[in-house]
Parts: C-alpha cells; sequence; structure tokens
DNA sequence: CTAGGGTTAG
C-alpha cells in the first residue's frame, strides 16, 4: 500500500491521495509512519498547513519513546542472576532483542554464547534477531556461518530467518547467494510471506524490470496474499525527513518563525537538524533579503 | 508486547 501511496506522490496526484487516507481511516486500515509521512508531504504540497500540523501532532502523541534503557535492563538481569533466580526464555530473548535494537552487535554475539553456556539452548526466534543483528551492523558472512551453525544444531529457520539473509543478499548485490536461500527455502517447504515477497518486488523495482515485479506480485495474490501496511510493530513517530518535509514548507510560505517552533520540537525530541533543514532556511533568509532589498 | 520490509524533505 504505501509503495503505492509513494508512486502516487511522485506522480503529484495530492489530492487523490489525501482521498485515499480517508478511506484508509473508514476502512480502518492501519497506519504507520512510512504512511502518515506521506500524508503530511501532499498536505505540504498542497499548501495546507493546518492539516499537516494536525498529522504531526497524532504522529507526535502516537510516538511515545519506548524506555528503551537496555544497559539497566542487562545489570537487573544480571542481578536475577547472581540471586540464583533462573529467568525463562522469553526474558532471555527480550534483552536479546534490545541488545539487537541498539546494536550492539558484540554484545549480541556474547549473550547467545551466554545463553548456549547456561544451558537456555537459544531459539529460532533467538537465532533470528542475531542473524538480522549481523546482516545489518556487521557483515553477511558472519550471519550465513551462525545461520549454518543452528542448522547443524538442528533448529529449523523460518520464513523469517530467510527474509532477513535474502534482503542483505540482495542489498549487498549477492542475488546468487539469493538464489540459493530461495531454492533452499522451497527445497525445504518453507513458504515465501507478504515481507519475503516485498524484498524480492522492492529489489527487482530498483532493479527497473517492471515485468518481473508484476509477476511476482501476481504470484502472491494467487497465493491469496494481498500488499497491506499491517504487520507494523513500530512505534510511529515523526523522524528527520518528516520535520524536513514541513519545514520547507513553511519557509516557502516564509512562515519563518513557525519553522524556528518546529526546530524546538524536534530538538526535544532529540533530533537535530542536518544540511537538508539548514537549507531550507537560508533560502527563506536569502528570500527575505531579497525583498527587503526590493523594497 | 519475542524475530523480518517499505516511505517522504533541500
Amino acid at each position: 500500500m504505501n509503495q503505492l501511496l509513494g508512486a502516487m506522490v511522485r506522480m503529484k496526484h495530492y489530492v487523490i491521495v489525501v482521498s485515499l487516507y480517508s478511506q484508509m481511516e473508514l476502512t480502518r486500515v492501519s497506519h504507520n509512519t512510512y504512511s502518515l509521512s506521506i500524508l503530511i508531504d501532499c498536505f505540504c504540497k498542497l499548501g495546507q498547513m493546518g492539516c499537516g500540523f494536525s498529522v504531526l501532532g497524532k504522529m507526535m502523541k502516537l510516538g511515545v519513546e519506548p524506555n528503551s534503557r537496555i544497559a539497566e535492563a542487562l545489570s537487573l538481569f544480571h542481578k536475577m542472576l547472581e540471586e540464583g533466580i533462573q529467568p525463562h526464555l522469553h526474558v532471555y530473548n527480550t534483552i536479546l532483542n534490545g541488545l539487537c535494537k541498539t546494536k550492539k552487535v558484540d554484545a549480541a554475539g556474547r549473550f547467545l554464547c551466554m545463553m548456549e553456556d547456561r544451558g537456555f539452548e537459544p531459539n529460532i526466534i533467538a537465532y533470528t534477531a542475531v542473524i538480522d543483528c549481523f546482516c545489518k551492523n556487521l557483515s553477511l558472512k558472519e550471519a550465513l556461518s551462525l545461520f549454518s551453525k543452528l542448522k547443524e544444531k538442528r533448529i529449523r529457520p523460518n520464513t523469517i530467518t530467510y527474509s532477513c539473509l535474502i534482503k542483505a543478499s540482495l542489498g549487498l548485490d549477492q542475488q546468487q547467494v539469493a538464489e540459493r536461500l530461495l531454492d533452499e527455502m522451497e527445497d525445504n517447504k518453507i513458504l515465501l510471506d507478504v515481507v519475503t515477497y516485498g524484498i524480492l518486488v522492492d529489489w527487482i523495482g530498483k532493479k527497473g524490470s517492471l515485468d518481473e515485479a508484476k509477476n511476482i506480485m501476481d504470484t502472491m495474490r494467487k497465493r491469496g496474499i494481498e500488499p497491506s501496511t499491517a504487520g507494523f510493530r513500530g512505534y510511529i513517530k515523526p523522524n528527520i525527513v518528516v520535520y524536513g518535509m514541513i519545514i520547507d514548507a513553511l519557509c516557502k510560505l516564509r512562515r519563518f518563525s513557525d519553522a524556528l517552533n518546529i526546530i524546538q520540537k524536534m530538538r526535544n525530541q532529540g533530533i537535530e537538524p542536518n544540511v537538508v533543514i539548514y537549507n531550507s532556511l537560508m533560502r527563506i533568509m536569502f528570500l527575505i533579503n531579497k525583498d527587503f532589498i526590493a523594497e
């Protein structure tokens, strides 16, 4: 769905996109960071700043920071061990997930080994979390080596495990690795799901062969899988690009103090303006100056 | 609420 909305924005059908959103609200298709960001972009380009602000406000309300104080969680965890309390497997996995999400690659790897040493045989969820972390922050090679290790232990990788590795392979243009993984899935009767298909469609789309992308979409539909925005588990909150769109629109309307206000809001969220935002601000100052000279 | 994707700004 978001791919479709993005395409319509590129074709400048802003009004249609906005009306699609009301339809999504009515049919209760869930929104996420992506869909709301695109909506804000449309309002900015239509000059409807009031509407843009109201969506931004909605995002900020929904985007309450998770308390990801992983260090505290870790020390609490070690205290449990010292006191002889055996944490359950899902406690291990929650901590491991926190380490992976905060990109603590080494710590995540060590934590996984610690689980093995303590006789807590990590399950496929634990391995998949670390494999994904390795893919994104270390190397495909390390991720693949962990992958063979879990297969040796007779732990069965699933669709999610394969999706992580396939995405990483394609990102590095290692098409033959991705093909091998896809063959392996087929041999083991592990089905592709909406996320796996999404990864393939995205990659083929970037390669430019739209026919092949269409083929994959057809296969999906034949199997009863519809593209959707569902399944999003993260927090909805504005990022620097969203703020950038709003600030640029305000600058074009010469609403300088409003733009500065937004920057203050960003800083309150711990996001510092980048070069794109400074460029927007500099242009408006240049324009104001020109008006001043003309008068 | 135990693991995976995509999107928009000068």
